[in-house]
Formats: structure tokens, C-alpha cells, sequence
RNA sequence: GGGUCGGUGCCCGAGCGGCUAAAGGGGAUGGGCUGUAAACCCAUUGGCGUAAGCCUACGUUGGUUCGAAUCCAACCCGGCCCA
């Protein structure tokens, strides 16, 4: 009777862990391991490898980090790998290389603003999350340690790999250090007795190599989960900051919510999959545009996706803001004051006194091109002579605002 | 090491002595339509200047010319072929 119910509870477990998973090497092993921990009354140990190179994160790092929460939430513990060592070899992922060296202080450093980002989706009570730098044990290895680890893979089985095979074909570099990355990956999973490694789907091959190599040290392998790759503001590349189709976890409410409502109907269900609880049965409703308008779908995503970061107050906040100044076309409730002379300025200079626009050329097409207008009415003229009053509104375009203060 | 082709604006890519701030496309931005969706249409897309105009820009540095992204030399970087 005891176990039936347990393995009810298993299933349950496995089938809520497997939503918005992109594949689970395998998903046999990851119940096996649950009903052990469960038996056992021990936590499982969740892998995930951070790159120290980016502190910033944004919605698209969040995948993994929500499917790592809701291991924690299972009473399981999130173990994070800074690679602070890996991160002095280069990544090959990166596909034209060449990352920046780091000291270990700049390290350090990018390690607190992710935790702090982090912070806001995983648990960071004590039992539920450790944290440990790879230079810790990779360091110490000798070169016979580290001959005797490469000598676990065969050259073949390295490129089965993807972007190796990729690079190889059309002729370009790859170095022989880049295959040491997988392998020290490998090798972390081994130190910190891994059972269960997350990463995105770009990490698959670095994280089935550390099953490889757990067997090869003795260690029962871990189960690796890979997470789609969110797909960034534009519809079209993943999210990355230097493309900047980006959500940044830092960003204000009412940002957040804005590019939220710009992104394309169709990429909705990816959204709501990934980045929120809602059951599956219920984004299927939302996104039926015969069963729910799709503006209405977006206004909800966007607030679920705001109250994630801050707290429903201010999701409705942000949602009350965007319907008055871009359905309603009202003023925001907050402008940014910038502080003018009292003295009649070209209307162009004034539009770069406000920092609107980058220049006074572009101020000039701006005008031209009818975007701009002061106290609600469109100015023409990029050489009108405005005399600035207290309060005066400048707007350029759907969403650039300035209020005046005149200083003497 | 030898040969050969190439490095142009945010990206791709044409230009190959003056008419070139540099075709065309992508992207981006602004306007229209709308739901800051998609699709579509129009426009803009180096800086300064009210303007005339000036300055900066075609890998780097020099040179030839009244005049160079365009010709020459050296150098740096990349592709391909041979060794």
C-alpha cells in the first residue's frame, strides 16, 4: 500500500519536473533517483554551471533557473558551479571565442550580482543551495591527473559534438583546449557528486559528457535535463543581452511589462511555458485566440511575468500604465524632469537637451518625420524657437517623454 | 614557406580615380493601419551648422595625383590552393 502511494508520488514528481523540459537523459533514471532520495530521506544534488563572464541575467537565463527551483521546492538541493577556472580556458560554445580574461576579483565580484539576480527565483536557505568555485579542485590536479582524464574520451566521441563537427567541416579552428572544457565540466560533476545536471539545450553534449565521465570515476551518472532556449524580444535569435532582445531580471515593472506586450502572438505559448506556473490545460485556453483575445493573453502574461520579479501591486500598476499611455495615449504618470534654462532654444537643440534623442540630427528628423510634439501639439519645425515653461511636456515618438524645469 | 583572393557604414554587400556620406538588402527608428501582435504601405538611417557649408568615415601607415574607398608601397588581419 505505502509504496503504491509512493510511486503515485514519484509520477507526480517526474511529470511536473518534465514540463517545459526540452529532453531528460532519462527520465527512467530521474524517477529511480527521486524514489531513492525519498526512501532514503536525502536530497538529490542539482548541477548548474554558470559562466562567471555575464553577471547580468535575463528572462532567458531564468528557464533553467526556474526548473532548479522547483527541484528546491522538492526539498533538493541546488548546487551552483562558478567556473571560474573553465572560464580562463574560453568557452567553445561561444562561437567566435575570444572571452575577455577575468581576474579573480572581477569574478568574484560578477558572482554577487548574479546571486543577488539569482535570489529572486531560487531558494537561498541554507539547505537548499551550495555554491562552489571549480577552480577548487581543478587547480590542484597534476598533469598526470589531467592526461589520465582526457584519456577517458576518444577523439570521436568529442566530435560528436556539434559545433566541433560544424568547425571542422568548413575549415575552421578548433583548439585542443576546447575539448578540456567538456571534460573539466565532466569533471566537476565527479567532485561535486552530481545527481542531476541542468543546462539549456546548448549544453547538452558538455553535460552528457559528465555522465561519461561519473561512470568513468566510479559515480553513479547524473540525469541530465536540458531546457529550450528562450528565444529573445525579436522572435527570431535567443535571448542574449548583446543582441539586446532582452528582458533583463532588473529591469523597472512597467519596462518589464512593455516589452512583454511587443513580443509576437505566436511566440506567446513559448512564453508562458517557460516562464510561468500556469498548468498547461490554461495557456492552451490563452493562447486559442477563438477562446481568449490575444491582447487580453499578453496583459496577463506580462503581469504574471511582473509579479514575478516585484509583486502583483506593481504588476497592475504596470499594466494600468501601459493601457493609459499606449491605448489611451495619456501621459505616463512619470516623466523624467530635465532641468533647462529659461532662455527661447531651437526646437531640435532642445530635443538633445533632453537627451530624447543622440543628436541634433536625428532631433531634426524626428521633427520632420512629425514625432514630435510639445504640450500635446506637433512640432514641424526643427528650427522653431521654444521658450521652455515649468512643466512643459516634450514627447518624441510613442514613448519618450521629458518635463521641463526651468532654472535660472 | 609559396601562390591567390579579400578586409567598405550596426550587419551583409556593390563600387574600383572626380557626378560617393558611398547602390542594394537586412536590421533599427519614425509615421499610417492596429492590440507597442503579425502582415502591409510610406519615410529616415555619420557628426556639427538656421543655412551656405564644414568635418570625420571605406584594415593600418606612408606615397602618386589638382582630386583616392578607388592607383602604388610596406605592414596587420582573414579565406582558399600548394608545400
Amino acid at each position: 500500500m505505502e509504496s503504491e502511494f509512493m510511486a503515485k508520488k514519484i509520477a507526480e514528481q517526474v511529470k511536473s519536473l518534465k514540463r517545459g523540459t526540452a529532453e531528460i537523459f532519462s527520465e527512467q533514471e530521474l524517477s529511480e533517483k527521486l524514489a531513492e532520495a525519498e526512501n532514503a530521506g536525502k536530497q538529490l544534488r542539482i548541477k548548474l554551471g554558470l559562466d562567471p563572464t555575464s553577471p547580468d541575467i535575463h528572462l532567458g537565463h531564468t528557464v533553467v533557473l526556474r526548473k532548479m527551483r522547483q527541484f528546491q521546492n522538492l526539498g533538493h538541493k541546488a548546487v551552483l558551479i562558478i567556473g571560474d577556472y573553465t572560464a580562463r580556458i574560453g568557452d567553445p560554445s561561444g562561437q567566435n571565442a575570444t572571452r575577455p580574461m577575468l581576474t579573480n576579483e572581477q569574478i568574484r565580484e560578477n558572482a554577487k550580482t548574479y546571486f543577488k539576480q539569482a535570489g529572486k527565483i531560487l531558494d537561498t536557505a541554507e539547505d537548499k543551495l551550495e555554491i562552489r568555485y571549480n577552480s577548487e579542485w581543478l587547480e590542484k590536479l597534476t598533469a598526470m591527473e589531467i592526461i589520465q582524464l582526457v584519456a577517458k574520451k576518444t577523439v570521436a566521441q568529442m566530435l560528436q559534438r556539434d559545433s566541433f563537427k560544424k568547425r571542422l567541416q568548413a575549415d575552421e579552428d578548433v583548439y585542443m583546449h576546447e575539448f578540456l572544457y567538456p571534460l573539466m565540466q565532466g569533471y566537476d560533476s565527479v567532485m561535486i557528486k552530481s545527481d542531476v545536471e541542468l543546462g539549456g539545450t546548448d549544453q547538452t553534449f558538455n553535460n552528457l559528457v559528465g555522465r561519461d565521465i561519473q561512470r568513468a570515476y566510479g559515480q553513479q551518472p547524473q540525469v541530465v535535463i536540458t531546457m529550450p532556449i528562450l528565444v529573445g524580444l525579436d522572435g527570431k535569435e535567443k535571448m542574449s543581452k548583446s543582441k539586446g532582445n532582452y528582458i533583463g531580471v532588473t529591469d523597472e515593472p512597467n519596462d518589464m511589462f512593455g516589452k512583454v506586450m511587443s513580443i509576437s502572438d505566436e511566440m506567446m505559448e513559448n512564453y508562458f511555458t517557460l516562464l510561468t506556473d500556469l498548468p498547461d490545460e490554461k495557456i492552451a485556453e490563452l493562447v486559442n485566440s477563438d477562446k481568449t483575445h490575444p491582447k487580453e493573453a499578453k496583459v496577463l502574461l506580462g503581469k504574471t511575468i511582473v509579479a514575478q520579479f516585484y509583486n502583483e501591486t506593481a504588476a497592475q500598476i504596470a499594466a494600468a500604465e501601459f493601457e493609459k499611455v499606449f491605448a489611451k495615449k495619456q501621459l505616463p504618470d512619470e516623466i523624467p524632469e530635465i532641468e533647462i534654462a529659461a532662455e527661447p532654444i531651437m526646437a531640435s537643440k532642445l530635443l538633445v537637451a533632453c537627451k530624447l534623442v543622440s543628436s541634433g540630427g536625428e532631433a531634426k528628423r524626428m521633427i520632420k518625420q512629425s514625432a514630435v510634439s510639445i504640450d500635446g501639439s506637433k512640432v514641424n519645425d526643427p528650427n522653431a524657437e521654444i521658450t521652455p515653461t515649468n512643466g512643459m511636456i516634450i514627447q518624441v515618438g510613442k514613448r519618450r517623454f521629458a518635463k521641463l524645469k526651468v532654472v535660472n
